[in-house]
RNA sequence: GGUCCCGUCGUUCAACCGGUUAGGACAUCGGCCUUUCACGCCGACAACACGGGUUCGAAUCCCGUCGGGAUCACCA
């Protein structure tokens, strides 16, 4: 031991902000800070097809808004940036070409069609799944040659065909697994950016991180990992997997969008206090000690060990998120409190959003009270007549919460929030649904806001932001199902 | 399906490496407080997945079964 210790998160900018990424970087945070060491931040964005642009900044900015501060990371710097992934390059492909020297990998040629049809012949056979080796015979020479001739490539790690993998978890002990139903990693895609598993490694390894603490789903390929550590010839972190949220459904299957608010977003607009959050997501795995359920990130700093972490998967329980945020409201005194209102709602910024939605239909000035009510709170009440519009004439409970949900995924999908994509994505939706427009539009108008008459649609849909509108869409969708 | 991980009230977290009427919290249901609601307080309901072992004694250790999850990409 004697080194410091040295943790990180590696979110991967694809989209908003994940509780999941919050709830990881919280434990790494805290064990960091326990023991005196370093808390990173690293972006993973090696996934040229799936980044997006504003997604870095609103990562830093909620992770940030928890209180989750690190020590080194893309926006201050540090002595083993730099810590974007894209910026690293020729790092990476230095130590690939490092390992094909050392024979621990090889060229791979294949196609990403062969790749496919060996995968559905395999999937179809339900035999081994997994790489076939074909290229990790191919000779020095030739596989020089074809590359130096311009064929796509792929940088494969070459794994033992037999024997057994022995990992340590620090929280589950020993995992063993066998080498025979571990193919051949890409660790170099034909881009020239790396995989995670290489870009991970060389990292961490750079980076000089100790204490590897991760979501559960990462134990079945940590075995490559370790197979790298070794073929590079470096020490291996400790390892520490933990268990993954889960949704509130009947299974409790990993936490997803589909089912559950999982953007950090969503939780800052529905009123969810950083503390109140941070504290809750304390609370999935971690116990105090003593029964204190109420704590704060620098109090848990203090008492911290991992044997006070369980493994089994902990549901995401909103209502006991908002008991616990209640408990922090009650503590805030009035100034904070007012400070906080207005900081998310009661500022011009937002006025200035509402008010040209609203304007005309006012015939005095608390109708602005009354007409702009659905833009300050979270889940509405589908209850009454309004909600009946739900479900247009002539439309099953099936059809309209199909498109209640495809609407609710549409809004994800779509690269930048803005009225206009707003709108296209609706049209397009109401095609596809086979749906007339006003039998997509008034049942989105009132998922969203509550009632069949309300402002411009998009225009509110896109003050109200892009989460809370997800999540009325899905509630919505619940709803009419139970309509007669 | 193969492999791996996990398994205490509906949910969450306890019960130190065997001995407890299995505890706290959220939710739910009662009651008190209160003009109402909320808060607060009091109370109720409610769990060791199952089957074998080991042991004087198992929620706790071992094995099996079942259940759930994750993973099997040129995504992370």
């Amino acid at each position: 031991m004697g080194r410091t210790v040295r943790t990180r998160i590696a979110p991967s900018p694809t989209g908003d902000p994940h509780v999941g990424t919050a709830y990881i970087a919280l434990f790494n945070y805290v064990f960091a800070k326990k023991h005196g060491g370093d808390f990173l931040l690293r972006i993973e964005d090696t996934d040229q097809t799936r980044a997006r642009s504003d997604s870095e900044e609103a990562i830093m900015t909620s992770l940030k808004w928890l209180g989750l501060s690190w020590d080194e990371g893309p926006d201050v710097g540090g002595p083993k940036g730099p810590y974007r992934q894209s910026e690293r390059r020729e790092i990476y492909q230095a130590h690939a070409e490092q390992l094909l020297e050392r024979g621990e990998a090889y060229r791979c040629f294949c196609t990403p069609d062969r790749l496919a049809a060996l995968r559905e012949e395999q999937r179809l056979a339900k035999g081994r799944m997994g790489y076939d080796y074909h290229c990790r015979e191919i000779p020095a020479e030739e596989s020089a040659r074809r590359a130096a001739a311009g064929e796509p490539f792929t940088i494969r790690l070459k794994m033992p065909k037999e024997g057994t993998s022995v990992m340590q978890d620090l929280l589950r002990g020993e995992v063993r697994r066998s080498f025979e139903e571990l193919d051949d990693q890409v660790l170099l895609k034909s881009d020239g950016f790396p995989t995670y598993h290489l870009a991970n490694v060389v990292d961490d390894h750079l980076m000089e991180i100790t204490h590897v603490i991760r979501a559960e789903e990462w134990i079945p390929s940590t075995p490559k990992h370790v197979r790298l550590y070794e073929a590079f010839g470096w020490e291996a972190p400790v390892w520490i997997h933990m268990p993954l949220l889960r949704n509130p459904d009947k299974n409790k299957s990993k936490i997803s969008k589909r089912k559950n608010p999982v953007s950090l977003a969503f939780y800052k607009e529905a009123g969810i206090l950083p503390e109140a959050l941070v504290n809750f997501l304390a609370l999935m795995g971690f116990s105090f000690g003593d029964d204190m359920e109420k704590f704060t990130v620098a109090q848990m700093v203090e008492v911290f060990d991992f044997e006070k972490v369980s493994l089994g998967g902990p549901v995401f329980d909103l209502d006991k998120l908002n008991w616990l945020n209640g408990l922090y409201m009650r503590d805030l005194s009035e100034e904070r409190l007012l400070e906080e209102i207005q900081a998310i709602w009661l500022n011009p910024t937002y006025f200035a959003k509402l008010l040209p939605l609203v304007q005309n239909r006012m015939k005095n000035l608390n109708d602005f009270i009354d007409q702009t009510a659905f833009f300050y709170n979270v889940e509405l009440a589908y209850e009454g007549a309004d909600g009946a519009a739900l479900l247009p004439k002539g439309k099953t409970q099936k059809e309209m919460a199909d498109a209640l949900m495809g609407a609710a995924d549409a809004m994800d999908a779509m690269e930048s929030w803005s009225v206009a994509n707003i709108e296209a994505a609706l049209r397009a939706l109401a095609e596809e649904k086979g749906l007339k427009i006003k039998e997509l539009f008034m049942p989105v108008r009132v998922a969203i806001s509550g009632r069949k008459a309300s402002p411009p649609l998009f225009e509110s849909m896109e003050a109200l932001g892009r989460e809370r509108v997800r999540f009325r869409l899905r509630k919505a969708a619940e709803y009419v199902k139970t309509l007669p």
